[in-house]
DNA sequence: GGCGCATTATATTCTATTGTAAAATATAAT
DNA sequence: ATTATATTTTACAATAGAATATAATGCGCC
């Protein structure tokens, strides 16, 4: 091999890969997404939890369900929000192992 | 406990988490990163092998240097890069597993 | 000094964040 | 069936932040 991280084959995954940092690289939005890993919670429920006014994590959410990242089932009037992506699972916990010790 | 993810006790560690975040959500620089991870390079190496830059390397390094993620060491004229936290080799390690596979 | 390697400054452009207000959707009440 | 209420989403607009190309500067070696 030329090198040991190959470039060209790296390119693509990267590209997903930085896409899926930028969407956890904001405070509010990897709060949520903690929230959300543990069990499926609803709008209001995540406003509540994490103080974060409804239309902006709304808008927050938005934007990771056009990424697949989340995924929404709706009962009654309210929506309820569950991670929908095996990699996110995979980089929450390694940010849990990194930044939250054994709690 | 009053619920699985303690809201007050992620706040800061979700601060701290989201910045790596941000500091790895650019294609580019996630490929700077996983460049050095494997062994120290210097930036004309570096933007060989990435095909950046030098100057828009340089700022995107050297915005890594002031989180202390990276490493430098002069050596003559050239200036090696490494990493500097264990923190981004594990993230790294997460996405390789993620969206490398085997490779 | 002069050349090679690297950083920093500046200016411009692009992207993201976020508050406010309006709209959509479901249920309950009249 | 219309109206009222609760929950959530979307649109808009203003602001802040990030990315990047070009040009200028610093640092080490001959």
């Amino acid at each position: 091999m030329s090198s040991v991280v190959d470039i060209a084959l790296l390119r693509p995954a990267a590209a997903e890969a930085a896409a899926l940092m930028r969407a956890l690289g904001n405070e509010d939005r990897l709060l949520l997404l903690c929230e959300i890993s543990q069990k499926e919670l609803c709008v209001s429920d995540l406003s509540e939890r994490t103080g974060i006014a409804q239309p902006r994590l709304s808008q927050q959410l938005a934007v990771r369900r056009e990424l697949d990242l989340v995924a929404t089932r709706r009962d009654g009037k309210q929506i309820f929000y569950s991670i929908a992506d095996t990699k996110v699972h995979a980089v929450l916990k390694a940010l849990h192992r990194a930044y939250c010790g054994s709690r």
